[in-house]
RNA sequence: GGCGGGGUAGCUCAGUUGGUUAGAGCACGGGAAUCAUAAUCCUGGGGUCGGGGGUUCGAAUCCCUCCCCCGCUACCA
């Protein structure tokens, strides 16, 4: 049926509680970019992103504020809605968990675990405080001064038993580890897969899937004072998207995902607890997991008591959408924790973008359009010097899918923009502003060297700056269905004598606006 | 406590079959050029490679020990 490669990602589904953060939009940005750039490499892909709607939190906050928890999810929804916009990331298929379609897969799935046999009731006990909604083990609990039980965090816990259906989780154990085995990669980067099969290795406990304690969820099938723990809501969302568990529907053979990128705190709900239940239910697995890491504000997290609470709103429009993209992919190496500050946007932006690539499409192109009657030149014979960096261009295809193998991000920037740098320095050596006087036809060698070098630089470079390159692209007179990573090759080279358009800066300066203090406006705290 | 990761230039980091004067980018100093978004190019300074001990002709790289930081150690998501 696909007649080309096919490629399924998917960003994890953000909690429908608050509105969108930092780290939503890292997420949100690196899925995309990912995405664009399996698309541009020529396969056909599914952008999975979706809401997570249901939970006891989510009828909580919504009661606080005095509305239906649908209503706050469809808000929430909204929100991320607009930011997918916002980052020009958006997804191309959203799935919320409150949609009727995903409570027919959701009991499906449910349904099909219990067939097999790893659904069943029994009572969930345990030291609960209500103050901090959870439970404790046994040896987690302190004996107070008065003999009351507490919490390790101090809080007095009481012996609570709850009905509860429970997931045959234990039965397992032993099949993802074979699994783990077989796939090495399933877990990326490898540090955290390590922390997935330790855990693993030191045995698991069934797990309880239901609640009775609330009821905003997906009611359990055949006991509706049942409600399914939220993660099995949540995780199945993946195959709803695909049309779960209608297997002739049309998407469904983007299943499995190729990809579930999520934060490092929910790894082990990918990486443990979905596979199982997939193994149980009879669906395949992902194919992988790829973690990222945090974001901070100058190494502290974002928090409202800190005051350093920025929303992705304001860093996009006071940096630039794009800005903003490469920042992230560009500063942090993927998979790691990062951190980001005014000074770090502004000095990473102007250097890379302004300063390198934007300043030498700049120089070249004005004295293309100043010296060559707006025409690209027709190259003379090509000097060692000009094949060396339009060779060192055409290997940028075949050197950032080595890099996207293993999801970085930021190793893929970085040599794309080692090219940049390395066009500068032949640029610069090769001083077509002199051979002006006295080899013209040099110089349009040159030129039109350079401006082949910005075609594959910015080919390659929407997956992340996508708006950007599409100027340049303009700018250097490619054609729109002459963008692909295919494209990236002497075969499709500029054709000296095409009219280019009169060139204008793409990426603008930021520059501080002087105040007595040598500070200037920056978004609060960043 | 257990398991794991890490401490290398001002900043972010690269650097394991041990080997010539320990590298990159950014930041900083000097110079060149003037096509260009005061952008670019060249060049310089700067590091007891966490502390101590050991193996070796030779260790950031191996061994021992000590100090410090971080992650995981299941049902809030």
């Amino acid at each position: 049926m696909a007649s080309r490669p096919e490629f399924c990602i998917t960003t994890a589904i953000p909690y429908a509680n608050g509105k969108p953060h930092i780290g939503h939009a890292y997420e949100r940005i690196a899925t995309d970019a990912i995405a664009r750039f399996q698309r541009l490499d020529g396969r056909d892909v599914f952008f999975i992103t979706g809401m997570d709607e249901h939970g006891l939190k989510m009828q909580q906050t919504a009661g606080k504020e005095g509305i239906t928890p649908q209503l706050l999810a469809d808000r929430t929804a909204a929100q991320f809605d607009e930011m997918g916009t916002l980052l020009n990331a958006r997804a191309d298929h959203v799935i919320r968990t409150t949609e009727p379609r995903h409570y027919e897969a959701s009991r499906a799935i449910w349904e099909a675990m219990e067939k097999r046999g790893d659904i069943y009731l029994a009572k969930y006990s345990g030291w609960y405080s209500v103050r901090e909604e959870a439970y404790f083990d046994e040896g987690e609990i302190a004996t107070g001064a008065d003999g009351a039980r507490l919490s390790p965090n101090g809080t007095p816990v009481e012996w609570v038993e709850e009905e509860s259906y429970f997931f045959r989780l234990s039965a397992y154990a032993e099949r993802l580890l074979a699994h783990y085995e077989a796939n090495p990669q399933f877990v990326t980067p490898a540090h955290y897969f390590n922390e997935i099969k330790a855990f693993v290795h030191r045995g698991l406990q069934d797990l309880s899937i239901s609640r009775t304690t609330f009821n905003w969820g997906v009611p359990v099938p055949g006991n509706d004072k049942h409600v399914m723990y939220v993660w099995v809501d949540a995780l199945t969302n993946y195959i709803t998207a695909c049309g779960y568990p209608d297997t002739t529907a049309r998407d469904w053979h983007y299943w499995p995902a190729d990809a579930h990128v999520i934060g490092k705190d929910i790894t082990r709900f990918h990486s443990i607890f979905w596979p199982a239940f997939l193994m149980s239910a009879g669906i395949e697995i992902p194919k992988q997991i790829v973690v990222h890491g945090f974001l901070f504000n100058r190494g502290e997290k974002m928090s409202k008591s800190v005051g350093n609470v920025i929303s992705p709103e304001t860093l996009a429009s006071h940096y630039g959408v794009d800005q903003l993209r490469y920042f992230f992919l560009r500063e942090v190496p993927f998979g790691h924790d990062g951190n980001y500050s005014h000074e770090a946007i502004v000095n990473r932006t102007n250097a890379d973008l302004a300063n390198d690539l934007g300043n030498l499409a700049q120089r070249s192109l004005s004295m293309i359009n100043k010296n060559c009657e707006g025409r690209a030149p027709v190259p003379g014979d090509l000097t060692a010097a000009d094949r060396e960096i339009l060779d060192a261009a055409y290997a940028l295809p075949a050197k950032t899918r080595e890099a996207m193998k293993e999801f970085a991000l930021h190793q893929m920037l970085a040599d794309i923009w080692k090219v940049v740098a390395d066009a500068n320095r032949y640029f610069a050596g090769e001083e077509p502003w002199a051979k002006r006087k006295t080899d013209f036809a040099r110089m349009g060698t040159i030129l039109w060297t350079t401006a082949e070098v910005i075609r594959v630089v910015a080919i390659m470079a929407q997956p992340v700056i996508p708006a950007s390159a599409e100027k340049l692209l303009d700018l250097v007179g490619v054609a729109a269905d002459a963008r692909k990573f295919a494209n990236a090759t002497s075969a499709s080279a500029i054709t000296g004598g095409s009219v280019l358009p009169t060139p204008v800066p793409v990426f603008p300066r930021y520059v501080e606006t002087e105040q007595v203090n040598g500070e200037g406006p920056k978004p609060k705290s960043a």
